[in-house]
DNA sequence: TAGTGGTCTAGACCACGCC
DNA sequence: GCGTGGTCTAGACCACTAC
């Protein structure tokens, strides 16, 4: 029995109008599909794909391309082109800001991460002041300046998030808040010990495709889009206390809500 | 003065590591990150890029197709390439399923929509029974057989969403909610008069790249990813009346959510 | 008809991973 | 060293849009 992984793929149909690189994607796409190639199976080489379909090597890699942009594989130089493993996913619940959850000596995504059996790791840190863009200003009631907390999480070595906090100035400057490490239950925590009692959260989410810096930071295979996530914290008073800007890996997470029906 | 667009674009560095063709992007990327080129712009045909920077026509259209993976442009065959216009948002409330928005003549997408200045249109209706899925079937409490309704939203003649409701069959065979129109306020207006009273729905989202039919039926630019949306409506003794599987072109909407911080 | 992007060929050389 | 994917060339012909 041949190792040859075109064993499995069909032939071109000469008469058919679609290109000949969408017939062979389809293919491709039809295999993975029916699980004939698995999660981390190697796809034929291009050389393979070549001699199978009798094509050139750029219309082979064209297939590939349009496979790549739907996240369905990734190529890996020097060894192969693969279908993509589907890392697991963490799952934001809909109670994650509730009281009883900052009372905790770790931070939330430390102890979730553990409980669900991952290694997490934050990284990435930068406290400092800044001017806010237009748009954080806007949310945050028309703050001049701001202290913004930056940082990135990973889980098993693998980068899933990356988020920036603005907190207010006058919140923040002489408290735990603009130190690095704020403190068990994190920044929500000091600033209920501050006396700004957290009432809602606000969120706002987007998809879209991630810059080439987003990319790079998150180390995100082609075809994987990102979830941008905006939450705006208020407290019992209706003073925004904190915008919260995340930028997710869109395959590292499922996002839960619950609405009320009345 | 010269109608070429390249004006507004610099030299290749012949000493970079970096790849010609993604030298090319990034100042392509820049020049609409800037503004040079705006929302709709024709970008300089390959033929002018050719002849700008001096390579091969193959290596233009492997910039182009890298801005195109983000999402930036799209290409109209016979016209040229654009700067991908931002298409009108729809902001989808935390309190969109509110027992007083059910309490109107038309169904809910239509009265926002008008609100928002839009054309509100439904199509591929399609209501039948079938056998679930595993995943919907679990989500239903283990339901054999449903009723399945399926349509499509768009607005302004633009697919937007495409989403499929899942009842089990107890619970509308002989009602209206087996009929094509199930009249003002929707089919949740519907299982609340037959003694369903909803307490809470749970949202669970997700975003991805559109599989190829996706991709035919929201009419999706290349670059745009998709919200997958899967609800499930509970009603107060605790039952799962519904779950409705929803696929969102990504550029079209930005979700909302209410969190509560006790 | 001219200009645009879409598809495809048949090569070339390079960089990476692995043995 | 060999097989893999990454980059690039210099053509060709086709299909679509606009005039």
């Amino acid at each position: 029995m041949p190792a040859q992984g075109t064993a499995l793929l069909g032939a071109l149909d000469p008469t058919s109008d679609r290109a000949v690189f969408r017939q062979i994607a389809d293919q491709l796409r039809e295999a993975i599909d029916k699980g004939r190639f698995k999660e981390g199976d190697k796809l034929p080489s291009e050389t393979e794909l070549v001699e199978h379909y009798g094509v050139s090597r750029m219309t082979v890699r064209n297939s590939l391309s349009v496979l790549q942009g739907e996240g369905l594989v990734v190529s890996e130089h020097g060894k192969g082109v693969f279908v993509r493993p589907r890392p697991p996913v963490r799952r934001l619940a809909s109670d994650r800001f509730a009281r009883r959850h900052r009372e905790q000596g770790k931070s939330a995504f430390t102890v979730e991460a553990e409980a669900a059996g991952s290694r997490p790791e934050v990284d990435s840190l930068e406290v400092k002041e800044e001017r806010p863009s237009q748009d954080i200003a806007t949310r945050l009631g028309g703050a001049r300046r701001v202290l913004a907390r930056r940082r990135r999480y990973l889980l098993d070595g693998r980068p899933v998030e990356f988020a920036t906090s603005y907190i207010p100035l006058d919140l923040a400057t002489g408290t735990p808040i603009a130190q690095s490490n704020p403190g068990p239950g994190g920044i929500y925590a000091r600033l209920e010990e501050l006396g700004h009692r957290l009432d809602h959260f606000d969120e706002e989410i987007r998809a879209r495709m991630p810059s080439p810096q987003e990319v790079k930071t998150l180390r995100l295979a082609s075809g994987v889009p990102v979830i941008h996530l905006t939450r705006t914290a208020h407290d019992t008073e209706g003073r925004v206390v904190e915008v919260c800007d995340t930028v997710m890996a869109a395959d590292a997470y499922v996002l839960n809500y619950q609405l009320p029906a009345t």
